[in-house]
DNA sequence: AATTTTGGCTAACACCGTTAGCATTAATAA
DNA sequence: TTATTAATGCTAACGGTGTTAGCCAAAATT
C-alpha cells in the first residue's frame, strides 16, 4: 500500500510536475478513499519528502557503480561529476525533489533583461580581465557560467540547510576562495 | 494601488515565506476585497513575479555601484561577487522568488544520510586526488563544497531556464571545463 | 456467540485562486 | 439639471486544496 501511494505519487509527478500533485489525485490513482493515505503518511510534505529520499538512493547507486568502476580518484571523481549531472537531467522530477526546486513565477528565460542582470555585470568585468589574452568569445560565455554557477550553486546549498558547514563565515570562505581559484584560472 | 499591493505582499513574504502568502491575505492587508487586486494583476503569480522582478533591479542597483566605484575590473569582480552573495543573505526572501528556491518537503539538513552522498563519494575522490599533498581538513571540506556547488549551481541554473545557452551539450561542455580547472587546482 | 479490532468510507472544515454579477458612486452628455 | 455612462468595489459563488472527525461493516479474537 505505502509503496503503492509512492509509485503513484511518482507517477502523477512526472505527468503533471510536483506543483500539481493532490491527495485526491493519488487517492483515485490507488482507487481508494482519501484518508487511507493518511493511515501511512503523516501528510502530504511526508510524500514528497519520501520521494526525494527516494531520488538520493537511486542517485547513491549510480555513485557507488562509479565507485566500483574507477579505482583511480581522478577518473572516479570525473565519473561522479558526470553521474550527477546525468541524473539530474534524467530525473528532473526527483532533482527538483531533492533541491526544492522550482516554484510559481519563475521560469523567466531570457525575457526581461532584468534577469540577466548578474550575468552581464560579472560578464564585463571578466570581459576587461582576460581582453589581453586571446580568449575566444565561447571560452568567455563558459567562464561566465562557470563563475555565476559556483557563486549561485554555493548560496543554494546553504539556503537550503544542504551545507554540512554551520559556520556562515565559513561558507563564506568557500566562495572567497572559488573566486579567488577561478580569477587565477583565467 | 498596485504598489500597495506589492508593498504588502512583500510584507507578507517576509513575515511568513512565499508558500503561505495568499490573495485574501493581501486583500485583508490593503483593506479592500478581494477582486480588487485582479484589476491590478492577472493573477497571483503575476505578483510573486513582479516581486522577483523588484529583486533584481535592486540587486542591479548594488552592482552598479560596484561599476561606479571599481574601475578594475578584477577589483569590480570580487564586489560583484561578494554584493551577489550579500544580496542573497540579506533577502532570502527576493533570492528564493528569483530563483525558484524552496518547497515543501525540502529543507532536508544534515538529519538523514542519504542527503549526504553526493558530498560524501566526491568527498573520498578528493582526498584520494590531494592525499600526497598537505591539504589541511578544512580546505578540503571547502573544495568539496567549491565542486559541489559549480555543479549544482549550473544544473539550477539549466533547469530554470536561466541560461542564455541553449545547447545542452554546451551547458555541459562549462561543467566539463570547470571539473577540470578544479582538478587542476587542486 | 459476543466482542474487539481493523479497513475503509462519507462528509465536513477551513482554506485556496479565480470570476460572474451586482450595487453604488462619480463623471460625462443632453 | 437631468439622464446616461463609466468607474469602483463588493458579495457570493465555483471548483479545488490539505486534513480530520465520525461512522459502518467485515474480520479476527475471546
Amino acid at each position: 500500500m505505502r509503496t503503492n501511494i509512492l509509485a503513484v505519487a511518482l507517477q502523477l509527478v512526472k505527468e503533471e510536475g510536483w506543483q500539481s500533485l493532490s491527495i485526491r489525485k493519488i487517492a483515485d490513482a490507488i482507487e481508494y478513499s482519501v484518508p487511507v493515505i493518511y493511515d501511512h503518511f503523516e501528510n502530504k510534505e511526508a510524500i514528497l519528502f519520501e520521494l526525494s529520499m527516494d531520488g538520493f538512493r537511486l542517485l547513491d547507486r549510480s555513485l557507488e557503480k562509479d565507485k566500483r568502476k574507477y579505482a583511480d580518484p581522478e577518473k572516479r571523481l570525473r565519473a561522479h561529476a558526470e553521474t550527477y549531472w546525468n541524473f539530474a537531467f534524467k530525473n528532473p522530477e526527483y532533482y527538483q525533489l531533492m533541491y526544492g526546486l522550482g516554484m510559481p513565477c519563475s521560469s523567466p528565460g531570457k525575457a526581461k533583461p532584468e534577469f540577466n542582470s548578474f550575468r552581464d555585470h560579472i560578464g564585463e568585468a571578466i570581459e576587461g580581465i582576460v581582453k589581453d589574452k586571446k580568449t575566444s568569445k565561447e571560452e568567455t560565455c563558459f567562464k561566465i557560467h562557470a563563475l555565476w554557477s559556483v557563486i549561485h550553486g554555493l548560496i543554494s546549498i546553504v539556503m537550503m540547510r544542504c551545507s554540512d558547514i554551520d559556520d556562515s563565515q565559513m561558507n563564506k570562505k568557500v566562495m572567497d576562495e572559488s573566486v579567488d581559484a577561478f580569477i587565477k584560472n583565467l
